[in-house]
DNA sequence: GAATAAATACCAACCGGTTGGTATGTTTGC
DNA sequence: GCAAACATACCAACCGGTTGGTATTTATTC
């Protein structure tokens, strides 16, 4: 394995207490997407932290409390983000669903670890060893979906659309879409397979609610 | 973390000579589909296998090496199953392809690690540690859709679809959204999401050639 | 508001077990 | 007899987790 590790200049400032927990989770972020959750030791986290191991079994009970507790605040930085982003602006709840998927697609740029999503990995090695954990990133992309779904319920309302599926289901399917971008992006080592995987779903939506796939390239914002 | 482990009744047949390449990758398969790459250690694949370590880096230079090799085994059982499926009988490439997708939903039943994907599952957890992992995993996933994208085009010459993506886009989109859906499947505990999810890339396939989802419903086998 | 008690936050050192990997055999088929 | 296919024994490093302890903050008492 290629493990290219940049020389780190010792850690002279202690850090401040109080500290301890949010460093570790910010870090457990960072390291989990790089690396994965199994991957990812106590140790090597805590040094990434500038913290020992003492404060990290102060604040957590075990790895695996680390892990769902990570997936809470994925959950909690993310909802924040996506609350303050510009794309719940339009009058017309289809424009904001269009305007969301756009803002997915902005979102997907420079580092792979850096647009993928730590629940969408993490929950892949640990759904058949902890449920604690699979739990956790279940309710953060259930949680991020339902998000989506009012928006798309009254859009499918404003335009009459009687469809054999929910709105939910349509809204868990742009996670699924995103998750499996990421996917296919790792594989290929950039980021052309999730950006494609987006312009398809942009596409369907397109077809589903207008009836025709001409407007949704219009549509691109970016 | 929840690991409960059937007694075995201890091994008492030897494998016989020659057999231990094999099994270990049969091993691997089953176990890196359960527990992913990383959680699955040398000794515990040995021990499943009814093999010693000896044996083990006899075979492979190298856990890294055991792990491409399942890639690479994995392409080679899957595309050997996929080539003697039913789905290649019809004669209209269109309905080629809306075979393929029922096969593919058909293919999701039973036990979660069961339907999953072994390198999709691998190339979350290795992309960034492991080239050669990577590379194996992405060969496996575009070489897998590289078997559909002649009957996709074929489609599209006939219907005269002159779409703003390629025949080879729409082939890829197929795995991104199965993989997509193994991830909400793993997180819900059931297959629930996958199976939704080929339901909409169905719909999707029927707007883009029939420009409607009607007839998608219609043509559901299962 | 000073003295004290109690809880919190954190640290360095350590523990038994496991990790991927190696060195050195022995057995088997040709 | 010789190479390939295994087996046995072993190793240093690392794993998640525990220990006993100290510094700092907060709550309580008078």
């Amino acid at each position: 394995m290629n493990t290219p590790n940049p020389p780190e200049p010792a850690r002279p400032t202690r850090i401040p207490r109080g500290e301890a927990r949010i460093r570790l989770l910010d870090t457990a972020l960072r390291l989990i997407r790089e690396q994965g959750f199994a991957a990812t030791s106590v140790d090597a986290l805590c040094k990434e932290a500038g913290v020992t191991k003492g404060a990290f079994f102060h604040h957590f009970d075990s790895k695996e409390a680390l892990g769902a507790a990570a997936a809470d605040y994925w959950s909690e930085t993310t909802s924040a983000m996506f609350a303050d982003a510009p794309y719940h602006a339009p009058q017309d709840p289809l424009d904001r669903v269009f305007a969301y998927l756009d803002f997915r697609a902005a979102l997907i740029d420079g580092e792979i670890a850096g647009f993928t999503c730590l629940v969408g990995t993490m929950v892949q090695e640990t759904y058949g060893s902890s449920d604690a954990i699979r739990a956790a990133c279940n309710a953060s992309i259930t949680g991020h979906a339902a998000t989506l779904e009012a928006d798309i319920q009254a859009a499918m309302d404003m335009r009459g659309v009687g469809a054999p599926f929910t709105a939910q289901s349509l809204a868990l399917l742009t996670q699924t879409v995103l998750q499996g971008g990421f996917i296919t992006a790792k594989a290929a080592g950039h980021k052309g397979p999730a950006l494609d995987a987006v312009a398809h779903l942009k596409r369907y939506f397109a077809f589903i609610f207008e009836g025709s796939a001409t407007r949704a390239e219009d549509r691109s914002a970016a």
